[in-house]
DNA sequence: TTGAAAGCGCTAACAA
DNA sequence: TTGTTAGCGCTTTCAA
C-alpha cells in the first residue's frame, strides 16, 4: 500500500499541489474554504508529508552522529553515550542512539537504519559475533560514512577506534591483590561477546597464571548467580570480577553465604561506575574514563567527517586506574 | 558550502551522472578505468550520496519510532527504553533514541530532529518546563506524527499518555510506614523538572501532613548530600525518597552518620530498579513496571499511526507496587 | 487566490 | 559501456 503523497490529498480536496503545500506550510493566501477542505481531507487520509521530500532535497539538514551501543540500560555505556553526547553537541552534532541489546542482528538493522536516516558518521560499540562477520561495516564504507569503534573488533575493518587498556587494568589489580597477600584469586568472567572479557581474563592470567576463570556475564544477576556456584567448589580469598555489576551480585551472593567482605572475601570490580562508591561496603575496582571514551569517539567522528580526507585512522587507547576502596584489604 | 553531489563527482570525473550512480551502486557495467577515475573524485571530493534521494522519495522506509528521553543514564528510564524497544520490534518498527539530558532546548531539538528524520512515532518522556511551554509538540502536530507522553504534563497538548499512579504509590509507602509506628516521616523530594516529583510528594502528604518536606533530586550523590544536612536539623525514624538512587545516596549517608538501616532509620525508595534488591541491605521500594510502561506507550504509538484516524487519546494509569524489603522495619 | 512547472539528488529504464 | 531522461514528494517561483 503506497504511502499517501501531497497528490492523493490535492485530488480528492479537487485542488492543486500547489494549494495543498500552501496550508500545509500555513499560509495565509489561501481562501479559508479551500483550507478547510484541504484540512479535511489531510486528516480523513491520514496524510504525512515525507519530511526528506519537504526540505527540498540537498537543503542542509541537522548534523547528526549515529551510536549503536551493545546494551541502553547498562551504566557503563550509558555514560559513555553521555560523553558522546556531550561533545558531539559542543560540536553542532547531535546525538542519536540505537541499542542492538546484545543480539547481532539488530546491530547490523540498527546500521542500515542509521545510514538511512543519513546519519554524518557513526560510533559504534561493536558485538563480537560468533562467526566473526564484520560485513555490517560495508555499508559505510560504501557510503563514505566514517564510523569509530569503542571496544574495537581486533580484526575488524580498518577504522578509528577508542579503546581501554583492559588487560594492563586486569594485571594492575591482580598484582595489587597478589602484593597485599591474597593467595587464591578466582576472576568470575565477562560474556562472550565481549572482547573487553577477553582482554580482562589475559590481564589476570598474566599476573596469576594459577587463578581460578570461572564463567559470569556482565550483570548484576549473573554475578550473584556465578559466586554461588563458585563457592561451591572453590574457597578463593579474592574475587576480581569482569565489572562492577558482576561484583556487586557477587558481594550480595557471599552476603548470603555469611561471608563478609573483605575480611573472608576480597572483591575487585571493573569500570567504576558511580554507584559503587555509595555501596555500604564502597568497592575496590579499576576505574575506566567512560565519559573521556565517549567524548574522544565523538571528536574523532566529527574529524573524520570534517577534516581532511585520507587521514589514516587512529587508535587511541585509555589508561584504566585502580581505585582503592574498603571491598580489599590487606591479608600479610 | 554546498554539499557535494553527484553531479560535482559526475563534471570532475568527466562522465555522467548515471555513470557514477552505477559505480556507487556497484554496477558491473562500468568499465574498470572509468570506475577507478570515478571513484578517485569520489574520494578527492568526499562525496556522500544524500540517502533519502537515493532511496527514491516515498520509497517505503524502515518504520521507525522516536524516544525522547530526559536522562539516557538512569537506569529509570533505561528500561522504559528497553521495554519501548521490544514492542516496537515486535511490532516491526526500530526504536531511535535522543536525549534530552534534562535540558530543555534539547528537548526541542531532539523532536526536530527526529521529525526531519522522517519517524512514524514518538515517544517522549517531557521536562516540565520551567515556563510551562508545550510549543514544541506543535511540530508534532502540524506534520500529523501522532505521539505518545511517559509521565505526561497534565496542562500539556492532548496526547495519549502512560503513566504510573505515583500519588497512590506513594501514599501506599507512608501509610506503611505509619502503620508499621514510625512516628517522624522524612520525604526526600524529587527535582523542579519531574511531574513525577510532584506527585509523590502528594501521595506523602496526603497520608502524612506533618511530613518533613526536604529537597533533594533524582541522584546518588543528591540522595547523599540531602540526607546529610536533612539529619543535622531533625532526626527522622523514617526517609521516604524520591526514587532508589536518591535512597541508596541516603543509605550511604546514613552510614556515614553511623546510623542503622533500619534499626535507626527506615529507608523507602521508588522505582525499584534493579540494583536495589541486590544491596547489602535490601531495599524496601515503590516497585513500577517500567518495562511495561515502554511497552505500553510503543503500543500505543503503533497503534495511533497504523489505527484508524481520530481515535481519541488513551491514558493508561499503571500502578505501583510496594515491594517489602529490608531497609524498613516495623517499630512498634 | 489558485494552478502550472521547475528543480532538489538520485536511481532506473532506455537509447545511443 | 555510457549518456539521457523521467520521476520519486515536495516547495517555490511565476502566471493566470
Amino acid at each position: 500500500m503506497r504511502r499517501t503523497t501531497i497528490k492523493d490529498v490535492a485530488s480528492q480536496a479537487g485542488v492543486s499541489i500547489g494549494t495543498v503545500s500552501a496550508v500545509l506550510n500555513g499560509r495565509d493566501s489561501v481562501n479559508s474554504l479551500t483550507k478547510v477542505r484541504v484540512l479535511e481531507v489531510i486528516e480523513e487520509l491520514n496524510y504525512r508529508p515525507v519530511e526528506a521530500a519537504r526540505r527540498r532535497l540537498g537543503t542542509p539538514r541537522e548534523k547528526t552522529l549515529g551510536f549503536v551501543v551493545k546494551e541502553i540500560h547498562n551504566p557503563y555505556f550509558a555514560d559513555i553515550i553521555v560523553g558522546a553526547q556531550e561533545e558531539a553537541l559542543r560540536r553542532g552534532y547531535r546525538l542519536i542512539v540505537m541499542s542492538s541489546e546484545k543480539i547481532f542482528e539488530h546491530e547490523v538493522d540498527a546500521i542500515r537504519v542509521l545510514v538511512e536516516k543519513d546519519i554524518d558518521a557513526l560510533i559504534i560499540n561493536p558485538l563480537l559475533a560468533a562467526d566473526g562477520r564484520t560485513d555490517q561495516f560495508d555499508r559505510l564504507i560504501a557510503n563514505n560514512i566514517p564510523f569509530v569503534m569503542i571496544e574495537g573488533l581486533t580484526d575488524g575493518p580498518r577504522a578509528s577506534t577508542v579503546d581501554i587498556d583492559n588487560e594492563r587494568g586486569a594485571a594492575t589489580a591482580t598484582r595489587y591483590l597478589l602484593d597485599s597477600g591474597h593467595q587464591k584469586i578466582a576472576h568470575l568472567e565477562g560474556p562472550a561477546y565481549s572482547q573487553h572479557a577477553v582482554e580482562r581474563r589475559a590481564g589476570v592470567l598474566s599476573e596469576a597464571p594459577e587463578a581460578i576463570i570461572f564463567p559470569a556475564g556482565a550483570t548484576l544477576k549473573e554475578g550473584y548467580h556465578a559466586v554461588l556456584e563458585l563457592l561451591k567448589i572453590e574457597q578463593p580469598d579474592a574475587i576480581l570480577c569482569y565489572n562492577d555489576l558482576v561484583a556487586i551480585g557477587a558481594m550480595r551472593g557471599l552476603g548470603e553465604l555469611e561471608l563478609r567482605v573483605p575480611e573472608d572475601v576480597s572483591v575487585v570490580g571493573f569500570d567504576d561506575i558511580e554507584i559503587s562508591s555509595f555501596l555500604s561496603v564502597p568497592l575496590t575496582t579499576v576505574g575506566v574514563p567512560r565519559r573521556e571514551i565517549g567524548r574522544q569517539a565523538a571528536a574523532i567522528a566529527v574529524h573524520e567527517i570534517e577534516g581532511p580526507r585520507g587521514t589514516p585512522p587512529e587508535r587511541v587507547l585509555l589508561e584504566a586506574e585502580l581505585v582503592l576502596r574498603a571491598s580489599t584489604t590487606n591479608r600479610r
